[in-house]
DNA sequence: CAACTTCAGAGAGCAGTGCTCTTGCTTTCT
DNA sequence: AGAAAGCAAGAGCACTGCTCTCTGAAGTTG
């Protein structure tokens, strides 16, 4: 079984999430391909695995590389998450594909069960906003009654005590960063700038002051 | 050709770029497998042609509701890009996911002539932020030389006089807008939030904020 | 100890895929 | 009329996910 996670997980970072095939893994093994369906229900159910597993590397890496950050240096933390996203995400072009780029083909919606680990990388984001105690300003832009309640919904499951507007830039400095990510690796367009390393420190650098984070100590 | 090209675009529609097949198309058609090859060499070029055809489609949704905006309202014409994308996206879910999300599988990297198409909208946003004459503030991060650099050698091909700082301004928001889109389309996280319409408009004028332009008129 | 149950895997087979090669028919051009 | 294209059919190869049945070995129980 572990066996079986551990070659697709091979397979996916050298051929890609579409090329994962059932039959390539019992070969593999040197089993006939209706033995892994022993193990395996499905290809959609070992690509939820997959998707679960990546989650977990993915925050296991972000988590540790923004531990060993003073915890009141917040500009540096965030920096450091965006840093580590980044390096992760190059590091492992497939598993981020599969978690953050294009549905898998015929595969439909990886089921709640994924969403814990989903979580983690957004939810450290969260902490260090909830850390700096941050308070809406008048560079946040009004917003409608709806919204407000919409985040609010969000606010038990979250750490601290995020007010809305706070929220909300944290929600838009994880989707920046992940369009960033996305846009480096899947790159059409300007592959040559956005993929030059220096072009994400200084956005996230940007990005942090959006949150209103101090710069990171020197 | 251009009837396979219909039918493509249909299939990519209801079952997604995955099962996007050949014979599937020729049976549509009433043609045996065999017979579209003489139109398509392969799936990975009909993949192209669908990449380009979806491209220009996104650059005429988003260009023809930009044009409607008085030329002036600066804040306006920001809010109706951000806002076309994405009604274009949730329209065409699996042409941006073709444009935007990870590489379909097994098809490597679409042809340079695919970029001409693919820069249109990201060269509306710049036009916008030629057309404002931005400056560079104190609100733009230091940039290293190399990065200076690098991004000087784009201009050429860009609209009007863009400084390396408010391309970097430009090129943050195209990212971040592409990040809001695709979380909200793919997104495996806070699924309800981010898919509430007001999300959008709010993060857009966060972002046209950032980007130094004023508020859209009223 | 013998009988029974559980488990791991083998093998065949179905329906689908992309793609190639050969054959034949029809239309068009010379 | 005869040659030259163009268009499509058909068979076939290697591959995919998945289901079904069957065979052994291993462990459990009376």
């Amino acid at each position: 079984m572990s066996d079986i996670l551990r070659i697709a997980h091979q397979q996916l970072r050298t051929e890609g999430s579409a090329a994962l095939s059932l039959r390539a893994i019992a070969r593999e093994l040197g089993l006939v391909s209706s033995a892994v369906y022993r193990y395996v229900p499905s290809r959609d159910e070992l690509l939820t695995l997959l998707i679960e597993e990546s989650y977990n590397a993915f925050g296991d890496a972000v988590e540790f590389a923004e531990a060993r950050i003073r915890r009141g240096d917040l500009g540096r933390r965030w920096l450091t998450i965006g840093r580590a996203v980044r390096r992760w995400a190059v590091a492992n072009p497939a598993e981020w594909a599969l978690l953050y780029g294009s549905p898998v083909p015929g595969y439909h919606a990886p089921p709640e069960r994924t969403t814990a680990a989903g979580s983690r990388v957004p939810l450290l984001l969260l902490g260090l906003l909830a850390d700096a105690g941050l308070e809406p300003s008048q560079d946040d832009p009004p917003m409608t009654a709806a919204l407000r309640r919409e985040l609010d919904r969000l606010r038990p499951s979250l750490p601290g005590e995020l007010k809305p507007e706070i929220l909300a830039r944290g929600l838009l400095a994880f989707s920046s960063l992940c369009g960033l990510v996305s846009l480096e690796l899947f790159g059409q367009f300007t592959n040559t700038v956005t993929q030059f390393p220096a072009h994400l420190d200084h956005q996230l650098i940007r990005l942090g002051k959006s949150l209103g984070l101090p710069a990171p100590s020197a």
